[in-house]
RNA sequence: GCGGGUGUAGCUCAGUUGGUUAGAGCGCGGGUUUGUGGUACCUGAGGUCGCCGGUUCGAAGCCGGUCACUCGCCCCA
């Protein structure tokens, strides 16, 4: 049995769970599609260079997390962490950078070597959007809506907060960075040894810590909301004023970074208090400087990713996948016969399961368990006089019927 | 990668200070005069007590290791 098992982290998703998913998808792809959003598909693995050059080589996801593989030709290969870096990617090789602003949505799985938790897991499934061209602000504001409105169709608007902050641009960030190494570097003793780690590697990141003591520190370090430059504090205005007129609720998160190098100006997190330490269920901002570093001409994008499994584990389960009606007969024989009747019911739209094997006594049961609501019996009687019974199994009235009748009988019932 | 918790039938769990053939409920199979279900009753199958090793006359229960899950850290969707 043990040998049966998956890969740490890698689950099998069975009905239940998979419709869940599907749910989320679905409900995310026809939002996507109504902000004119064109769905996109991008290989499962790329040049490892695609995904470390713009995470950023000091990111965990790069150095530790990652999935790198050589093939048979010596090349080597990256299993996606993340959908962004691809998107673009594949925008700049299709040479689309003509026909600017591109909107893009898609879904599927992404891959993280990390320690499996509720809501984590090393293959998971992300859905995103990406608006690439668009310096804009507006692009940012769009993209939120789009994330509301995605969350609100889920009903999950009210149990999220949306967190928002802005990165400023590289120039901004530049300059703040300096002047938040020059605070923390007083406090060196105190902070976590994480921290100490990250001051030379990535300083914003300590911004987001959860250690206590890191924590009282950064409560009153430097804002970088002071140190933006006029144009990077006009574009975040715009994006705050486009919210409030828009009348999404956020939070302003001064310490709301990004662990990925690319990302500039906005950043925004919609979160939880649902799902423990994972709360965050919808994460993105806006990434200009991302195309340059994949080696393609400057140009602006602004997106965002969810995550599949997390949203399903806060979405209500409706799997259903019961039979409208049953096809049994009273023996073995006349089993041809009721499979011949598939066609009829399915053109008309309905859901059919065939009861092969037990007694007639077995197979109402199965018929119960599985919730079908008619069954259609067919046995020596019913041949003889050229008719089938349908039996109503909610209400248990029985009648004679032929197949079209049977049909009717059964799409008015079910008001279908 | 680091720290805490957990691991007994398909599921939810009992299993007293280590002592003979490891239990319950639900679920599953068969049956209650064989062409009719949801209730009830009868009956059956299913566990090397996560795995490996140790202590012991004897381990599901103690010890060590390992794997998996889970919570937190890291990181992030």
């Amino acid at each position: 049995m043990d040998k049966l098992r998956t890969v740490r982290g890698v689950n099998d998703l069975l009905p239940e769970v998979l419709d869940k998913h599907n749910q989320v998808i679905e409900t995310a792809l026809k939002i996507s599609n109504q902000y004119c959003y064109s769905q996109i598909e991008t290989p499962i693995f790329e040049f490892s260079e695609i995904f470390k050059k713009p995470l950023g080589i000091s990111s965990d996801i790069v150095t530790k997390e990652n999935y790198i593989f050589k093939d048979r030709s010596n090349d080597e290969l990256m299993l996606r962490p993340e959908g962004t870096s691809g998107v673009v990617r594949a925008f700049l090789n299709a040479g689309l950078i003509q026909d600017v602003p591109k909107r893009f949505s898609y879904y599927g799985p992404m891959f993280r070597y990390e320690r499996p938790q509720k809501g984590r897991l090393r293959q998971f499934k992300q859905f995103g959007v990406e608006c690439i061209g668009l310096s804009n602000p507006m692009a940012d504001v769009e993209v939120i809506s789009l994330g509301k409105d995605f969350l609100l169709k889920l009903g999950l608007l009210n149990s999220t907060k949306l967190k928002i902050n802005s990165l400023g641009d590289s120039e901004s960030r530049l300059n703040y960075r300096k002047f938040l190494i020059e605070y923390l570097n007083d406090y060196k003793t105190e902070l976590s040894n994480d921290s100490i780690n990250r001051l030379s590697q990535n300083p914003l990141r300590i911004l987001d810590s959860k250690n206590e003591s890191d924590r009282k520190i950064i409560f009153n370090a430097p804002n970088i909301l002071d140190y933006l430059n006029q144009e990077s504090k006009d574009k975040f205005q715009i994006v705050t004023e486009g919210l409030d007129v828009l009348g999404i609720k956020y939070d302003i998160d001064k310490n709301l970074v990004r662990g990925l190098d690319y990302y500039c100006h906005t950043a925004f997190e919609f979160i939880t208090d649902e799902l423990g330490a994972q709360g965050t269920v919808l994460a993105g901002g806006r990434y200009d400087g991302l195309s340059k570093m994949l080696g393609g001409p400057d140009t602006p994008g602004v997106g965002w990713a969810a995550g599949i499994e997390r949203l399903s584990l806060l979405v209500p389960s409706h799997f259903n996948n019961n039979p409208d009606v049953v096809l049994l007969g009273v023996s073995d024989e006349f089993n041809f016969s009721l499979l011949s009747f598939m066609e009829p019911l399915i053109n008309a739209d309905l859901k059919v399961e065939i009861l092969y094997t037990g007694s007639m006594s077995k197979k109402f049961k199965r018929a119960n368990k599985i919730n079908a609501s008619f069954a259609i019996i067919l046995g020596e009687e019913e041949v003889k006089m050229k008719i089938l019974k349908l039996k109503n199994l909610i209400t248990g009235t029985e009648e004679p019927v032929n197949i079209r009748e049977a049909v009717n009988v059964i799409k008015t019932f079910l008001n279908k």
